[in-house]
DNA sequence: AAGTGGTCTAGACCACTAC
DNA sequence: TAGTGGTCTAGACCACTTA
C-alpha cells in the first residue's frame, strides 16, 4: 500500500494544517503547491479537492484556498471521517467487542415490498434475521435485517451471532462499501422499552435503509432501533454543486 | 449559466440510464465515450466520477463502470438530490409559504462555548433568536439560533420573522452554502409537547449545528427541535476512500 | 490588471479484473 | 493477455475576485 503522489500532499498539507503552518488561514495557491511538491497543478487540485469534500479547506474561485476555521477550533466534531456504514462501525466508543442477541431466524417469501428494494422475484425467498445488539454489555440496538438466500446460501445461526459482513468477506471476498440510509426517530413501541431499558417516554431512533455490495447488487435491507441516546449522526454538507 | 462539457456529458448519460439506453447495465468505457462525445477521457473521467459521487453508477477498477440497479428501480429515493443544508429547503412539501412565529428575541453576551463555535472573543455578543415554524399552517420546528451581531449589526425582529438567509444574500451578497450538522433524538420537554402539539410519549427530533458563510465564517449556532414525523434525512454513503 | 481556482486537452504509464 | 479504471503530467484558456 504505497502512497499515491497526491495522498501524500494531502497527507503533509492535513499536518501542517493542524500544526498552524499557515498562519493566515490561507493556502498557498495550487501554482506555488504545485512547485513546492514537484507535481503537476492536476495533482494539487485533485489533492486540494479531497481536503474541501472533507470539509477542511474552502475554496473560492478568484480569491483563494482558505482552511475552515471550524476545523482548527473543534477537530473533534471532525472525528466523524470514514463516515458511518455499518452500525457496528458507527459503535466502537466502548473497548468490547460487540455482541448479538438473537432474536428472530427464519426464512421467509420475499415481500413485495423486499423484492423492489433487494431486486428479487416473487419467486426468491430472504433471511430474516432479529438481532439485540449489544455494546459495552448495554442493549443498543433491535436490529430486522432481510437478505435474499441466494446471495448467502449457508448462512447459518451461528454466523449471524457473529458478523455477517465478516462472513461475506471470506466466503464471496465481496464487502458492503455503499449504503442508503433513512433517519428519523419514533416513540418507543414496548417491545423497545423492554429490549432496549427504556421508560414509556424515551424514544428511538430508526435508520432504515440498504446495504450494496461492491457490484451494486442490494445485499441487505435493514431497520435498526437504536436506543436514542445512542443515534447521533454527524452529517457535513457542502452545497457547491453542478 | 451556459454548460460546460462535462455537464453536458453528466446530464446525457444521467437521461440515457434514466431511459434504459445501457441495457447491460454496463457504460460504455472511458475511451468510448470520449471518442463518443468528442471530449478528453479526463473530461469524461469527472463527468463519470460526478455520477459516481451520486451513486447513480459504481466504477470497478478493471471491470467497467456498472449502473446502480437501485437507483433504476427506486428513484424517488434518490429525491434527495441537493441534499439538505437549510432547514427551509428540507421543507418544501406543503404548498404554503414556511412561516415564524417569533418566541424570544434578545442580544446577549456570547457564552464561551458559543465564543469557541462561532470564532469570536469574549466580549463580543449574538442574538439569540427563538421561532417557532409552520409549514403548511403546522408548527414543525423549534428553533433557536445565535448569530453574532457583528455579522448583521442591523438586524430587525421584522426581517427574523421571515428568512435571515435571503437577507444576508440581499445585505451581504453572501450565502450559506456550508453546514455542519449533528442529528439525534430525545424525550420531548414539556415546551415541546406545547408548542409542536405533542403527546408526552411522543419524542423529538434534534438538529444541531453550525452554518458557515462562503468565507468560511461561522455565520449562526442553531438547534432545532423537531416533530418527529417530520425528522427524515437521507444520507447515501460510499465508503470507497483515499 | 493581476492573481486565483475551474475546465479541458492529449497523452503516458500503472493497477486491477477477467479470461 | 487484453481491457478497464486510476494517477499523473504539462500546458492552454476561461471565470471570477480583488484591488
Amino acid at each position: 500500500m504505497v502512497d499515491s503522489v497526491s495522498k501524500r500532499v494531502i497527507h503533509d498539507l492535513k499536518q501542517r494544517i493542524l500544526a498552524g503552518d499557515f498562519a493566515t488561514k490561507r493556502l498557498p495557491d495550487e501554482r506555488q503547491l504545485s512547485e513546492w511538491y514537484q507535481v503537476s497543478r492536476s495533482t494539487v487540485k485533485r489533492a486540494v479537492n479531497r481536503l474541501a469534500e472533507q470539509g477542511i479547506v474552502f475554496r473560492k474561485r478568484g480569491a483563494g484556498t482558505f482552511i475552515n476555521p471550524f476545523f482548527l477550533k473543534n477537530k473533534s466534531a471532525f472525528h466523524y471521517e470514514g463516515k458511518n456504514l455499518g452500525v457496528t462501525d458507527s459503535f466502537q466508543v466502548g473497548d468490547s467487542q460487540p455482541k448479538s442477541e438473537l432474536l428472530d431466524y427464519q426464512v421467509i417469501a420475499a415481500t413485495p415490498e423486499l423484492q423492489q428494494d433487494l431486486f428479487l422475484e416473487s419467486t426468491d425467498f430472504v433471511y430474516q434475521i432479529k438481532r439485540l445488539r449489544l455494546f459495552d454489555q448495554r442493549p443498543i440496538i433491535i436490529e430486522t435485517g432481510y437478505i435474499p438466500i441466494k446471495i448467502l446460501p449457508a448462512l447459518t445461526p451461528t454466523v449471524v451471532q457473529h458478523s455477517i459482513f465478516n462472513y461475506l468477506q471470506e466466503i464471496k471476498g465481496q464487502s458492503v462499501s455503499r449504503s442508503f440510509l433513512s433517519i428519523s426517530a419514533e416513540p418507543s413501541t414496548r417491545e423497545d422499552q423492554q429490549l432496549l431499558n427504556l421508560s414509556k417516554t424515551e424514544p428511538v431512533g430508526v435508520m432504515a435503509g440498504i446495504f450494496f455490495l461492491d457490484d451494486g447488487t442490494p445485499f441487505e435491507v435493514s431497520n435498526m432501533r437504536l436506543h436514542y441516546q445512542y443515534l447521533k449522526y454527524n452529517t457535513f454538507v457542502n452545497l457547491d454543486q453542478d
